[in-house]
DNA sequence: TCTGTCTGAA
């Protein structure tokens, strides 16, 4: 089947499916919560059962503040504000609010300001609890602190408390998403031999997780069947990570076993179950196979494709040079509720781009910020290149230009469609200017950076140029790739000069070629 | 009230 047919069924499938948009965005608007002072600091040891006993503002700020852990605040005025009003309330509220407060500021992502209110709840002889101990421990890893996290568990220890399956689940993840994963397996498998832990599904499946984003797959599938015989089964997310970083590695038909296998166990996929798999599908062109997985997902299992999938498909659609089936699909996500967000917008210019219809794409940046998107440096550096694939360099240029005046860094990735660019058109030397200026702005070149460059003196006939970048380039541990030595080799075919014979000594000496 | 996948774009 080919994607053409693919797609025609899956537009009028999603468009026979169309839904309204949900209705469910009801006010939740809270009154404004009063809070009594007075000097009484006395504070109960444990929560009542009945209300009748708590205090009437302590029962407006338990209700508040339960609303508000679960969505969030809307700015962290508004947060410290309740912060300082809890902290003058008497008697003071129970751990157990201050708890919900700090949860709400990590909904909110405010990790460091949590971390801070704790502090200064330490600092105040404030009773916290192990719960305490675990949202702040939480926030440090957060926050790249695993180390200030632990000694976070060390106080824990030092007052009394018992770490429990959170605090060891938490640091755990802090070590792994600090690449420390060698620490980490030490951790786990000390505290399991010490008796001190007994992981539940959320410990394995953070571990699996951290095991497969480490580059330790084999070891991760080893623990995730070890799981399977084990009293704690792997549920939906423990599959989705295994099922992901098996997607990640191309090896899709062993993604879709494991697929079938928890289907066949009872354990239902969810729409992270598919994402990885419609997205490796797409990137093999197996389209019939992502055809039937489409059907599989929305009329059996009944799980809608939100913005991540779809966004895959407006991309597959894109990359195929389908445009108007990209541009279907969004008008889909639109009837379903679904809207496009940056990155669908990214995919939708690319397509533009790659059709060579740059003025469509502009009128899409245009039209993007008017609905409140803001562009990220991606999109940027797909108009770049479109530009410059163009041969519109100059406008390329100015573009360039212009971005900057807006207040967006250009990052390495824009500063390589610039040169790619420039050197395509023959500004080689302004090229090799803008490579300084890059460098003077702290950006870092990478191998690809070099060779684009390298590449182009070479076009340009600029061997010493080329010469000189290819020895920094091996310097920095970096080596020619398969275009640069090509390049090379075809020139000295024909030019037998001694810079470009020392230079492709220097390009073999430096290792494998990267492709 | 506390822990996990958070997938999509250059």
């Amino acid at each position: 089947m080919t994607f053409i047919s693919v797609s025609s069924r899956l537009l009028s499938f999603l468009l026979r499916r169309r839904i309204g948009t949900s209705s469910c965005f009801q006010s939740l608007s809270i009154g404004v919560v009063h809070f009594h002072v007075n000097d009484n600091i006395s504070k109960p040891n444990s929560i009542p059962h009945s209300t009748h006993s708590i205090p009437s503002p302590h029962i407006k700020l338990q209700q508040y503040l339960v609303q508000k852990s679960k969505s969030g605040f809307d700015n962290l005025d508004d947060a410290l504000a309740v912060f300082d009003k809890m902290l003058k309330l008497r008697p003071l509220p129970y751990d157990f609010h201050f708890n919900q407060l700090l949860t709400a500021l990590v909904k909110m992502k405010q990790y460091q300001v949590a971390v801070s209110l704790f502090q200064e709840m330490s600092s105040r002889k404030i009773d916290v609890d192990i719960i305490t101990f675990n949202i702040a421990i939480n926030c440090c890893c957060h926050s790249n602190r695993v180390d200030y996290a632990f000694s976070l568990l060390l106080s824990a220890f030092k007052r009394g408390f018992v770490p429990d399956v959170f605090t060891y689940t938490t640091l755990i993840r802090g070590l792994l998403s600090q690449h420390k994963s060698a620490e980490a397996r030490l951790f786990f498998t000390n505290l399991i031999k010490l008796n001190e832990l007994q992981p539940n599904v959320v410990t394995y499946s953070t571990m699996i997780n951290g095991l497969c984003k480490t580059g330790h797959t084999e070891m991760a599938i080893w623990l995730f069947r070890f799981m399977e015989k084990s009293d704690c089964k792997p549920n939906t997310v423990t599959y989705n990570t295994v099922i992901d970083s098996i997607c990640q590695h191309g090896l899709v038909d062993d993604a879709l076993i494991l697929q079938s296998e928890m289907m066949e166990k009872g354990i239902l996929p969810d729409v992270w179950t598919y994402s990885p798999l419609i997205r490796v599908l797409c990137k093999l062109n197996r389209w019939e196979e992502l055809s039937l997985l489409l059907e599989q997902m929305i009329e059996d299992m009944n799980i809608s494709p939100n913005v991540h999938t779809f966004t895959i498909l407006v991309d597959a659609y894109a990359k195929s040079g389908k445009l108007d089936d990209a541009k279907q699909i969004i008008k889909i996500m639109n009837g379903r509720g679904e809207y496009p967000d940056i990155v669908t917008y990214n995919s939708l210019m690319q397509a533009y781009c790659s059709q060579g219809q740059m003025d469509e794409a502009m009128v899409l940046y245009r039209n993007m910020e008017c609905e409140g998107l803001s562009p990220t440096v991606v999109t940027h550096n797909i108009l770049l290149h479109g530009l410059c694939q163009l041969g519109k360099t100059m406008e390329a240029l100015a573009f360039f230009y212009k971005i900057q005046e807006l207040g967006h860094k250009p990052d390495i990735i824009i500063y390589q469609t610039l040169f790619g660019g420039l050197c395509k058109s023959n500004y080689v030397d302004k090229a090799l200017s803008f490579f300084q200026t890059m460098e003077c702005n702290g950006l870092i070149p990478e191998s690809k950076t070099y060779n684009i460059i390298i590449c182009g003196c070479l076009w340009n006939k600029k061997y010493n140029e080329a010469s000189k970048l290819v020895h920094k380039m091996v310097d920095c541990g970096f080596s020619a790739d398969a275009i640069t030595t090509s390049l090379l080799q075809q020139i000295l075919t024909k030019v037998q000069d001694p810079t470009l014979l020392a230079m492709h000594q220097k390009c073999l000496q430096s290792g494998n070629y990267e492709q």
